[in-house]
DNA sequence: ATAAATTCTTGACGAAGTTAATTAATCCTG
DNA sequence: CAGGATTAATTAACTTCGTCAAGAATTTAT
């Protein structure tokens, strides 16, 4: 090509890491509207959005029309341009690939599956690099271009202890891997910039970026399904554990006495709230060792009361779990998100109720956001994770 | 005066803020060094080591012989002088004040108490006015000056919701005050510049620059006695908690169904764990209401198995608490500390025995130290933040 | 002595962001 | 409808901070 390929997205200081952020997660805005939000000199925000108009990853809108009560010049909002980039996000469990594609807002454009007969790490590489050349197979949108072209970033979510910066999946129980060093060898196989994150921190990500936590300084996020897990941004910042390990609300002690959990503790959340826990507890009351979730389910909400308890001391013990990460954290919102099957319904209010009596004093103020979690989601995280990278420094 | 007035610790950069923390909590070090260990180059350290230097706050150590196994230069270590400016602290309880006067390194060199007759705003100022006047009387250790002359800054420590950043009291209901700027009265009392601080908050501030937690990047405090709190640092930086809460592990339930709290939750670590409740579960199972605490804990140690069993119910708490602070934050180390009586040797052993349990993972290779607090550690607390008041940008 | 190693200092330079002045585009008023 | 008021964006000069590269200082090793 004679002309020089379009440059990727020009974050070259801080300056320019903010005022990008800024009109990516808070939608169009002025850059006087950027310089108040920031602290930037106005100065300082027209400097940093010339390369990024540049090349082609904002856009000023033209003024629309009134710019509020007073006199004065309108004000020529910038905008994202979402279609200058595309990411691939693909989560891994045990069973499948899930995979999607998504703009610069991490909205979801493609998505596919793909089952694992191994996990086997070299089957493993392969099958996602072929998921990824499927996804990016087709043309843009706007049907200027391809996908392959306009994509060079991959994120990938795996559950268990995902050591970010070094690309190494150091221990996932469910895949049975130790130390791989996942990113390097998907670099490899798909020739893209690889990040890889923890399931659940990816999430996270996802919900301080493009959900719930944008303009929350402090959040959290909490997945309940198979397992129960958590991650915590605390000002700004993913909260990372000196050992790997945070958020670990899943083996939070709430139930002195309670069950046995896996983990060796007793009254965990997880063994009492994770679907394995429901499931075994339903069967036991119930007296049916046949007993499957879809049916439990479909009795409690049919009203059978002694299964709507069973589901009630679920939702009473990731309440309780809550009021402890709210206690201690004092976040401005917690978003809960049911896994797999959508039962959140069945436990929203009690983990409402016991929140709201555990929660101490102005702690109580937290927003709790409870909804269902669709499973490709999760790979909508993973994408976020790579959108993210493109912030080499802080993650402001 | 002819000359110019001493200048103030010349903290103008983040670079100077850099050297100078470091220096101030990592002992004496090279330049090099203090480069090596912050990422700035070895330039800029000597330029902003300079004026320190020159105001008196840092300096040269005679090189120490040999500076190790090759050749070369040997090094001149960067020194704090402790003694260039001296910092108050003061805990205000609700029946006195306590308070101490500290060197640069948080090292106490004078103390003094003040019984409090009454909750008056007025009359409390009016106390600590006195008591710093008092502890400001003398001449400095080495006789060259009096203390007044190198006290800027004073460190006020106070249970409950405290805004540091407006120096507000904005309730605590062991003075029975809300919204009370004590601060800016104190600033009008005793001409210093004052600054407020949770008294927990300044214990843990004390703690990560001068004690257990220098080189983690987060760690936790958690004090025992009356009240159970603790407060965490993530990062370098507290945890404020976006409604002014966070840290409260008191109301961690621990315990589904266990007694009822005083906040209204049930099984919180404080309904089990504080002073009074072992005192109330003490009375209760020996059948004798005049039990003092003093007694129960002579007892104990003597073997009394059932009030043994009291203190160990109490340590298995705090072990949950803390388990559910650690499962969720990964902190690389917890202080422990017992506050008043120092019975911490009742609880020791089984706080350790229910963290190996309940704590997840690699999150277990959290250091645990446990100790007892004497009462001036807090007005340190106090003086510390007094300190950390100098670096008015963030607190590294 | 001379060379090698290491620490510290110095001055030129460059990057990033600020302030202040200027230009641009609109509304409001008489 | 001209002129002023008002707000937005840009420009240019300047400040500040910290790096780089070169060299001075001071030791050990040969």
């Amino acid at each position: 090509m004679p002309r020089s390929a379009p440059a990727r997205a020009p974050i070259t200081s801080p300056a320019a890491a903010t005022v990008f952020t800024t009109v990516l997660t808070e939608g169009p805005v002025s850059r006087v509207d950027v310089a108040r939000r920031t602290g930037l000199s106005s100065a300082a925000v027209t400097k940093a959005a010339r390369p990024f108009i540049e090349a082609g990853y904002l856009e000023e809108l033209a003024s629309e029309g009134r710019t509020g009560p007073g006199a004065g010049r309108p004000a020529n909002p910038l905008a994202i341009r979402p279609d200058r980039e595309y990411f691939v996000g693909v989560k891994i469990t045990g069973d499948d690939l899930i995979g999607v594609v998504t703009d610069l807002r991490a909205d979801v454009r493609a998505s596919a599956h793909h089952a694992l007969t191994s996990h086997d790490t070299g089957h493993v590489v392969r099958a996602l690099a072929d998921l990824v050349g499927e996804l990016l197979a087709g043309p843009t949108p706007d049907g200027t271009s391809n996908l392959r072209e306009r994509a060079y970033c991959l994120g990938v979510a795996v559950s268990g202890d995902v050591d970010r910066a070094s690309g190494v999946v150091r221990y996932s129980p469910f895949l049975g891997w130790r130390d791989v060093p996942l990113a390097s060898l998907l670099e490899g196989a798909t020739g893209l910039t690889v990040t890889l994150e923890n399931d659940v921190k990816a999430l996270t990500v996802a919900e301080q970026w493009f959900g719930e936590g944008v303009g929350a300084s402090s959040f959290a996020l909490v997945t309940v399904g198979t397992g129960i897990g958590s991650a915590l941004v605390v000002d700004g910042a993913l909260v990372r554990g000196a050992h790997g390990v945070a958020g670990e609300i899943g083996h939070v002690p709430v139930a002195d006495g309670g069950p046995l959990c896996h983990c060796g503790g007793r009254g965990c959340v997880e063994a009492i709230a994770s679907t394995e826990a429901i499931l075994t507890r339903a069967r036991l009351i119930t007296g049916e060792p046949g007993l499957t979730m879809a049916d439990a389910v479909t009795r409690a909400r049919g009203g059978d009361e002694p299964l709507r308890e069973v589901f009630a001391a679920a939702g009473h013990a990731i309440g309780l779990g809550l009021a402890a990460l709210v206690n201690l954290f004092g976040p401005e919102r917690v978003v809960v998100s049911g896994e797999g099957v959508a039962t959140y319904d069945l436990f929203e209010d009690q983990i409402r109720r016991t929140f709201a009596v555990q929660a101490f004093g102005s702690a109580a103020r937290c927003g709790l956001v409870i909804r269902p979690l669709p499973f490709e989601e999760w790979a909508r995280g993973a994408a976020a994770v790579a959108i993210q990278s493109l912030f080499v420094a802080e993650s402001v």
